[in-house]
RNA sequence: GAUUCCGUAGCUCAGCCGGCUAGAGCAUUUGACUUUUAAUCAAAGGGUCCUGGGUUCGAGUCCCAGCGGAAUCACCA
């Protein structure tokens, strides 16, 4: 870190100093908070002082106003903000002379009474204050005004998004509207796992160290082992050690999994993400659809009081049941044309008349998938399943038990973007070992990104896997759904960001 | 990876066609003020104009390269 101090951090320190000086510990252990400072907005009244004739809250001080020898303060909890009202008279003089060392950013707690000011602000009138934190950097400071009619208006915000991300705590302390995103990330993900708790499934933890990499399709982050002097791999799915539990006779488990993938950065990945796999023995992708709507529907009860969610002015809704239909229906819908069965050459046909232009080296599946995201996705606003993957795309997942060609798979769309992932899990290890034998074809043709072979994990399935179904949803995604954010750095609270280099960096 | 835009005080931003000592508001310091609220009034201090080259009598401004960020596109969840 670097030392550059400017100006008004230098001042700070003089005055920690002095504060010393004074015989005041500017960083004492502990504070007796009694109430959240939206409580007492809430709560009181003038009728109700009696009830608010003692309190103690505790925060950062955002706004300071000083009148010579009375002084008013906004501070920040972690609720909001409370103004505090200080008079000379009723602090004491040594205490107020302490007062006059404060800054923006101390952190400071107050006791007193709660009144209503001539302005009608409710206010606590302080009979004593401890300074808690003497802050000696700088906080970007966000003024506000609040108008009549409520609305709030901030002056000189704290805009910058490259500093808000990589410096997030001051992004918090300035902006605090953007901790309703991450309360609801954490009530999403504190739900999901009531909610399979509630069903008796198990939450389990599996490596993030891989020796090989599996259960998806991306390029893996590489590390070393000294000890045993081995390559491992961070984990880029979970998938398959999940898989490996029900084999090992669990009936139902689930994992909320950071994964890692070495790929590029933009506003929908960051190298780390986080997703939510489950497993249920027994069960098949029909199930698991309807499980899954049932989830989402309770996730956003719990945390919108509804089923509609409004995503850039566009109304979600989670009313159940989701719309459900085959992919190639959809390519028939969405396209006017049937598409199944169809040749590589007789696909590269077709995307000409779609006007879906190809790249003439693209496989058939490629070709399928370029049709489907630039003709179909777009249509899928509102939640829809979308059912019976070919399987040359779904190297895990069960042949379909009544269509040739397909596998029992279904993706949900939401908004026109992937939510969630979910098969009939394949347990057939002759067929098993074909398709992954394939992706090594692929992979050994050129395509880093195709699957390995994993003997131990054919050899589980070998043991035997039950029928089992299988549900990936990616957190990340859903967290920006509900809290209508573009961008994935947005709901993480410390994004991925390339390092600044050193000498740059002033904090 | 490609394209476009951005980088000036702690924060938010001006800075024209290249031309005096680089500006404003908030913040800071000093003074006044015992119900203010973007408090107010008076005065003062504060700059690696992202970095490095180049053009020029002269560069915050123009050119080149680099660094960092944002947006759009391509690929991946």
């Amino acid at each position: 870190m670097s030392e550059t101090r400017n100006e008004q951090e230098e001042q700070r320190r003089i005055k920690l100093a002095e504060i010393r000086a004074m015989g005041v510990e500017p960083y004492p252990p502990t504070f007796g908070k009694t109430h959240d400072a939206h409580a007492i907005l809430d709560g009181f009244s003038p009728d109700a002082a009696a009830d608010y004739a003692t309190v103690a809250v505790a925060g950062r001080i955002m706004a300071l106003r000083r009148m010579g020898k009375a002084t008013f303060c906004h501070i920040q909890d972690q609720s909001g903000r409370i103004q505090i009202y200080f008079k000379r008279d009723d602090v004491g003089e040594q205490a107020y002379d302490v007062l006059k060392k404060l800054d923006l950013g101390d952190i400071i707690g107050a006791e007193g009474y709660v009144f209503s000011t001539q302005t009608g602000e409710t206010t606590v009138y302080a009979r004593s204050f401890t300074l808690l934190t003497k802050s000696v950097a700088m906080i970007p400071l966000a003024k506000e005004e609040v108008a009549d009619d409520g609305t709030v208006t901030r002056y000189d915000a704290f805009a910058d998004k490259e500093q808000r991300y990589r410096k997030r705590y001051l992004d918090l302390i300035a902006n605090p509207n953007i901790k309703n995103t991450f309360v609801t990330r954490s009530k999403v993900i504190s739900a999901m796992r009531r909610y399979f708790d509630d069903r008796g499934w198990l939450e389990v933890e599996t490596p993030i160290l891989q020796p090989l990499y599996g259960g998806a399709t991306a390029r893996p982050f590489v590390t070393h082992h000294n000890a045993l002097d081995v390559e491992l791999y961070l984990r880029i799915a979970d998938e398959l050690y999940l898989k490996r539990l029900i084999v090992g006779g669990f009936e139902g488990v689930y994992e909320i999994s950071k994964n890692f993938r070495n790929e590029g950065m933009d506003k929908t990945h960051n190298p780390e993400f986080t997703s939510m796999e489950i497993y249920v023995a027994y069960k098949d992708y029909l199930w698991m659809m309807d499980m899954t709507e049932h989830l989402l529907n309770s996730l956003v009860q719990e945390v919108h009081g509804g089923s509609t969610v409004s995503v850039d002015g566009t109304e979600i809704s989670f009313a159940m049941p989701f719309r459900r239909a085959r992919m190639f229906d959809l390519f028939e819908q969405y396209t006017g044309m049937q598409l199944r069965g169809l040749s590589r050459q007789e696909l590269v046909e077709a995307a000409g008349v779609i006007g879906v232009s190809v790249d003439p080296t693209w496989s058939a599946m490629k070709i399928l998938d370029e049709i489907f995201s630039e003709r179909v996705e777009e249509h899928l606003v509102q939640p829809t399943f979308v059912m019976d993957y070919p399987v040359e795309m779904s190297p895990l997942a069960k042949a379909h038990r009544s269509e040739p060609g397909l596998v029992e798979r279904f993706e949900l769309f939401i908004n026109g973007k992937e939510i969630a992932n979910a098969f009939s899990e394949l347990n057939d290890p002759i067929d098993q070992r074909e398709r992954l034998e394939e992706q090594a074809r692929i992979r050994a043709a050129g395509d880093d990104e195709a699957m390995i072979v994993d003997e131990d994990f054919l050899h589980a399935i070998e043991v035997g896997l039950p029928p089992t179904a299988g549900l990936g949803i990616g957190i990340d995604r859903l967290v920006m759904l509900l809290t209508d954010n573009t961008s994935i750095r947005d709901v993480v609270f410390f994004p991925q960001m390339r390092p600044e280099r050193s000498g740059d960096h002033h904090a």
